[in-house]
DNA sequence: TTGATATTCAACCATATGATTGAATGTGCG
DNA sequence: CGCACATTCAATCATATGGTTGAATATCAA
């Protein structure tokens, strides 16, 4: 249950960025869509219902959040994922999903149907969904 | 570099709810503060600089996100840490955070010193938060 | 009951966000 | 050159967010 640490203000705006540009599903699909390949902003935007003006937007949201970087070669502009930040966000969710996932625990050992084996990192499937934690 | 799997839509409203939280310097600080040990509303709002009322309704989002919960007994109300969205949210990052790190550590390899530019106080300080960027 | 305390609710304001459409920029190519 | 293409910029709109102050609710205590 070790306390956080403090973190500069430089780090709280770079959380403030990633953790509000990781806030919209759009942004989330387009970093996911991003994992392992370069895509084009019109590749990006093309299985989404809005306008490719709005993800270029999104986009711009990704890369001022430092989670992208776009390089641009002739009229196209070629996304990718980035490093950086993420690794702030990931350190500080963390520290965080260290205490939360002890509670997690006992909360399951109670609920013997939910599966407790996602202690550790077969989290890419973790399947506690059936949350009805939260309203709306 | 596995891709991430497909996540339903309470899912996503679970992670559009935390992340959202999460991106809020007065909230996380907050969840800072109720890392180990449970406090009430006006404990948490006194180092704030802003209201008592705003502060509130700080915690009543990180209620919505799940990310705590409030047990009220008489008139004062603890507030504590709860456990089960960020378990979603720190999959879901760590996903990426696998990624990313790896990235990072790449870079790294080649830039010895890569934050000798702009960056000082840590190993993933990044600069680009003069930030002008977020509502507050 | 009266009054102080703890918290929430409500109304209001300023700003941010996400979407749209239309124009602008810049590049590739016939 | 002149036009199609890829992307961004700009203006606009509706809604969400975060802050304020003041009132309301509820509890404790004298």
């Amino acid at each position: 249950m070790s306390k956080p640490v403090k973190s500069t203000d430089r780090e709280q705006a770079v959380l403030n960025l990633v953790f509000a540009a990781l806030s919209d599903p759009v942004r989330r699909e387009i970093l996911t869509r991003l994992d392992g390949e370069e895509l084009l902003v019109s590749e990006l935007a093309q299985p989404f219902d809005i306008s490719l003006q709005a993800v270029s937007r999104h986009i711009q949201v990704l890369v001022r959040a430092g989670l992208i970087t776009q390089e641009r070669t002739g009229r196209i502009s070629r996304c990718r994922l980035d490093a950086e930040p993420i690794a702030s966000a990931a350190g500080w969710i963390n520290q965080y999903a260290k205490y939360w996932q002890q509670q997690f625990d006992t909360l399951v050992a109670f609920l013997p149907e939910l599966d407790n084996s996602n202690t550790e990192d077969d989290s890419h499937g973790h399947d506690h969904s059936e949350d009805e934690n939260q309203r709306d």
